[in-house]
DNA sequence: CAACGTCATGGTAGCGCTACCATCCATCTC
DNA sequence: GAGATGGATGGTAGCGCTACCATGACGTTG
């Protein structure tokens, strides 16, 4: 009596479809597709005939309304233009790139009241899994990860208390390494220099400040931030700051390598030594750290490599296997390079 | 009889549930939601007491369903890490950032096979919209995005022949500006050097030529490309291939500033005066080739602006209001600085 | 004032898929 | 050989929402 309502979909072949026309239960279909292994090799075959000859695509969306489970990873990163998490999105993107997941991408402009926002917009729709970056959420964020019934992974960094796993490493020991070498170098009067100054960025900050302390250097007047967003512009202008604060500066601990690279062309510019007057030391290590010259020091991070493990962690716990260490440390490497070499 | 199925969901509450709550039908719940001025504001007001009370947020997996169009955009991009698409994806992320839309990222490697498999994928998910990086889909994308059902608007580039909507500008003319611009500067065997050469590094290739031949200057020997993708390492070592290759040169223009940059530090390090024996263009200008020493000339592309207007274009469709024009050519501005003023 | 819009609201029937349970048949056990 | 077991297959009933149409209460109009 009552005519089905045109489909509304244009007239892509449904389920139903291909189940008639491979003479099959419409669960079987969806069997086949989902778990081959539990239906007979004859019919999976004559399924997978009806799927290509109708060019089937299942909907995702009626998927994951009968599943309560979208393919989907959500992932929220703070910036989409610093090059770090452009390299962890990378990671991420090629461990999901063979699989059928598909990768929703939220920009919380450091922002944890936009993190909040993008978590609410992200739980109603039950990702498989989220990936976010930092471990500084919000109590709001934490609950909201906590409920979202899905694996979730903080990355960049490692902290005492996961609300489920962790990749990362740590920004102090990191900052710490970084300025003892310097210190070693035979620096004295070593300035950090920061923008953003995010949690990471503060860590790092607190592991020079613990390196100079040890070392009896400490100076308050070594620490020039703002919270300007970074970049090789703000970083020329920072250096400058700081030298015009302590023109006695033989040292400079840039918080990341856009501002030690704008440490060095205001070097060259204002014809300043490094490494012989000033040694210059960054953070992230950035493919064009090796070629500047001279060379830049820097804090190797393991970016690319928490985007793949963090992804590998996530699809082992949906797959119902935990890792035995929930938070895994990736570690950093300095590399010594001509720009401290005094 | 049957009980119904124990809440998939896990006890969220559904639109019955608030429609209860209210005192009202499902329906008009949904399309206080939706469409708010259709529906009494005495019932606006005690659905949306009882929308907060009960914490409802509407499945969009269900919504999706039922209405046969997801609030998703999907964007193609080559690339995750060059940090020109970064800066469209940026424009792309805050124009939407106030809607409810939800971004679905996919990089597609430079590859017209990736960007055949992502349009697959985010076919059957009926998106509202799609933008794509490019103008150079393979045929069979190329139907996926006239068959999408949703506007398309593709970026980067401007063309003859859009599918639906394009926003970029003409790499070939800003390619010929920048060359044109050396040549006006007195440099005569300038070089051309390029990384990754997709379309795009093609069409600045085909200006570059264009310019140099109708100064009678054109020599094959000047052009060093490789497929390899960009950075600023490879940048210095092409550089160093074009210098032993032609050791007259006397200017670079390069495909775009990492390269750029490479060029600057390998000139640094061979103590090559720039501008004076080699002069040194860029293309994109990023935000250090006016800080670096010297500052680097370049073409500065509107990155964020092409992201900003794609959505601006794609809601206006989604809204009925198709532009007059589908193609918007929105320029570049060749920035004369140090490194080619000779 | 009867006929006719117009507007706010609601009921019903799906959207395309999968969870759950039933059924069937081959194989195994004692 | 009757009953138990297990694997393959299918039917039914939703998942939570919205399209479509129906309804009823108001004006409006000639």
């Amino acid at each position: 009596m009552t005519k089905p309502r045109s489909r509304r979909g244009g007239g892509r072949p449904t389920i139903a479809d291909v189940a008639r026309k491979a003479g099959v239960g419409a669960i079987t279909v969806s069997r086949a597709l989902r778990e081959p292994g539990r239906v007979s090799e004859d019919l999976r075959r004559q399924i997978q005939a009806a799927v290509d000859e109708l060019g089937y695509l299942p909907d995702p969306n009626a998927r994951a309304l009968a599943s309560a489970r979208a393919e989907v990873f959500g992932v929220l990163v703070p910036s989409l233009t610093n090059s770090v998490f452009a390299e962890v999105l990378r990671g991420i993107y090629d461990s999901l790139s063979d699989s059928s997941y598909r990768i929703q991408l939220g920009n919380t402009h450091y922002s944890g009241l936009e993190e909040e926002r993008l978590l609410q917009v992200f739980g109603p729709q039950r990702p498989a899994a989220l990936i976010v970056a930092g471990i500084d959420q919000t109590p709001i964020s934490r609950r909201l990860l906590e409920t979202a019934g899905c694996p979730v992974v903080q990355v960049m960094e490692t902290g005492p208390d996961p609300v489920d796993m962790m990749v990362g490493f740590s920004h102090f020991d990191g900052g710490k390494a970084a300025t003892e070498h310097m210190i070693e170098a035979g620096y004295r009067r070593i300035g950090f220099i920061g923008a953003r100054m995010d949690p990471r960025s503060q860590r790092r900050l607190a592991g020079y400040r613990a390196a100079m302390e040890a070392a009896g250097l400490f100076d308050a007047r070594l620490v020039t931030t703002t919270p300007v967003p970074s970049s090789v512009t703000l970083g020329r202008g920072l250096f400058r700051d700081a030298l015009a604060k302590m023109p006695t500066l033989d040292g400079a601990f840039c918080n990341n390598d856009d501002i030690a690279l704008g440490a060095l062309f205001e070097c060259h510019r204002a014809s300043i030594a490094v490494p012989k007057t000033i040694g210059i030391t960054g953070f992230n290590d950035l493919d064009m750290m090796e070629v500047a010259f001279p060379s830049v020091t820097s804090v190797r991070t393991p970016r690319y490599e928490i985007g793949r493990l963090s992804v590998a962690m996530a699809l082992a716990a949906i797959a119902g296997k935990r890792p035995q260490e929930p938070v895994v440390d990736l570690g950093f490497e300095l590399k010594r390079r001509e720009s401290t070499a005094r």
